[in-house]
DNA sequence: TCGGTTGGTTGGTGACACGTACTAATTTAG
DNA sequence: CTAAATTAGTACGTGTCACCAACCAACCGA
């Protein structure tokens, strides 16, 4: 039996999610940390605006912070510009990490798509893009 | 910029769960309580079977359950013929919340995909059923 | 410079997930 | 037909993660 487009996309974000939950267990990392590292590849954003990236509110990112700053894998310092402000960024360590949970990430969704022909996959990722309004 | 295939389905996933969870947090249910009524739905499973469907270990079914018990959502029965097992079922209350949670869901994964034509949707559709292996 | 705003932290609460340890019921072996 | 092993569920302790309210320090505008 078919699935509606609601089922089908609730279902889809489901696996994927599972997917994430799945690799960042092999580090030890929940899925709201993998987004976080991502966020920070290309960014030193104060805790405020780290928290706007991730959609929580600024006291759930104290906490977030400071368990991946106890793991090493993240740095807070003073903005030069602003004595309130904190800024986030990777350490070595946490750059390392993320560019292998990117790599795990990778593998583990592309499997998912093993079913489809390439151009099936790249008519998929053009929807999606619409649909989460890629720049 | 185009994301690539691994990126937008990531995002999308995080688009997706987004729209639950807010949906949710209209009935002041989260996402794994969601997905517990979903199941529920057309099914009386024990408590083991219900976090297979979920993916989750037993006791962690035990307090759910017994959150949704508390708010009348959801009740405990002795199984007929077994007397270890423990089957859970929607109460009256909770197959009404689930209902409207259902419609609202719709809803808003629906709004998702407004500027995707019907065309566009019907292929989504098909291609996120194809991952999740629909039956 | 003083009052209001902004950025972060702290502390309290609650949901959720896990592992371990335990009880009760069932099944299997001998 | 009992004794041992397995199975279903609960209880408890730990940790993550989310929120809100209260608070402090730094900044800013009049």
């Amino acid at each position: 039996m078919p699935l509606n487009t609601v089922d089908a996309l609730v279902q889809l974000s489901f696996v994927v999610q599972r997917a994430l939950a799945t690799v960042g267990a092999e580090h030890d990392l929940s899925v709201v940390q993998i987004r976080m590292l991502g966020v920070l590849r290309d960014r030193e954003p104060g805790m405020l605006e780290l928290g706007a990236y991730l959609g929580l509110d600024k006291s759930s990112i104290t906490g977030l912070v400071s368990r991946a700053e106890r793991r090493g894998l993240v740095r807070r310092s003073a903005s030069p510009h602003d004595g309130r402000v904190v800024l986030v960024s990777l350490t070595p360590a946490g750059r390392e990490l993320t560019a292998a949970g990117e790599v795990a990430i990778r593998d583990r969704v592309l499997a998912l798509t093993e079913h489809l022909t390439s151009r099936q996959r790249a008519e998929l990722t053009m929807l999606a893009g619409t649909i989460v309004g890629e720049d």
